[in-house]
DNA sequence: AATACAATCAACCGCGTAAGA
DNA sequence: GTCTTACGCGGTTGATTGTAT
């Protein structure tokens, strides 16, 4: 009893997709718009699954996606992205306009992980981060659809905010990122969400961000971070809140 | 020119989650 | 509260293209 197929494979087409089989999907998703993938092979003919067709949208056909060599700047923010989010690639791609999450982890898979070496925390490092924290969180190896447990907050107008916070260029997948939900007529608000804690996690295990945020008087901790502390509190405090638009670069 | 190997990338797969019944 | 369905994600595969021998 194995998990139920996500669609019936018999006389479906498989493999690369063909011309016409891409303007029978253009032509549907302008006319209809995106969503209920599982229903459009049924409504517009077309003998693929849905997940194939949104993936084929997705990463190929969506006409925003931007074509082309990745360039020097598009790298080394995946890179630094990379270094913060791990391989959550479509948080990643979030904060790329016009490049995909699947162009982006071929990228890091194909040419990126081989330039780049995962930086070794040491066991000093190690300990200082498992004596710090003490928390419920969950590390999580895979991103979330936020729609819950939202808080959203006014960016700082003098903070230039791109690209982590979301750049504002149009991008239709900024608006989906798990951890960066905009709703309704928030537009000019964002959101963080308990994803973000185990970003921090890591950040904290970096003895130059006890010095960017300087929190120990807050919650009671020496210069180092060393004490005990919710990293909720930590997350969502006033003090995070007004230094990450001035500072976000030292972590990129 | 032919073959082998490497690199690239589109597509598939299975899992986790949210939403609705 | 439980079950089912659909979506979105990251990991993996395999076809295609490029390069070396």
């Amino acid at each position: 009893m194995g998990r139920r197929p996500c669609c019936e494979k018999e006389g479906l087409n498989r493999g690369a997709w063909t011309p016409l089989e891409d303007e029978i999907l253009s032509n549907y998703i302008l006319a209809h718009g995106e969503g209920r993938w599982r229903s459009i092979p049924r409504e517009s003919g077309l003998k693929r699954c849905g997940k194939s067709c949104r993936l084929r949208w997705l990463n190929y056909l969506r006409p925003d996606i931007k074509r082309g060599n990745i360039t020097p700047e598009e790298e080394d923010l995946i890179i630094r992205l990379h270094n913060l989010l791990g391989n959550r690639w479509s948080l990643i791609a979030g904060r790329l306009p016009g490049r995909t999450d699947n162009e982006i982890k071929n990228y890091w898979n194909t040419t990126l992980g081989k330039k780049v070496k995962e930086p070794k925390r040491s066991g000093k490092m190690k300990a200082a981060v498992k004596a710090t924290v003490h928390s419920d969180v969950v590390i999580r190896t895979k991103a979330m659809r936020c729609t819950q447990q939202v808080v959203l907050v006014d960016p700082h107008p003098e903070a230039a905010c791109a690209p982590m916070l979301g750049s504002g260029t149009g991008n239709g997948r900024e608006e989906g990122s798990p951890s960066m939900a905009s709703k309704g007529d928030d537009s000019g608000k964002l959101g963080l969400d308990s994803s973000m804690s185990e970003l921090l996690l890591k950040d904290m295990s970096d003895p130059e961000f006890w010095k960017i945020y300087p929190f120990s008087s807050e919650f009671n901790l020496d210069g180092n971070g060393h004490g005990s502390l919710n990293i909720d509190d930590l997350l969502y405090s006033e003090e995070m809140m007004k230094n990450w638009g001035n500072h976000q670069d030292d972590f990129l």
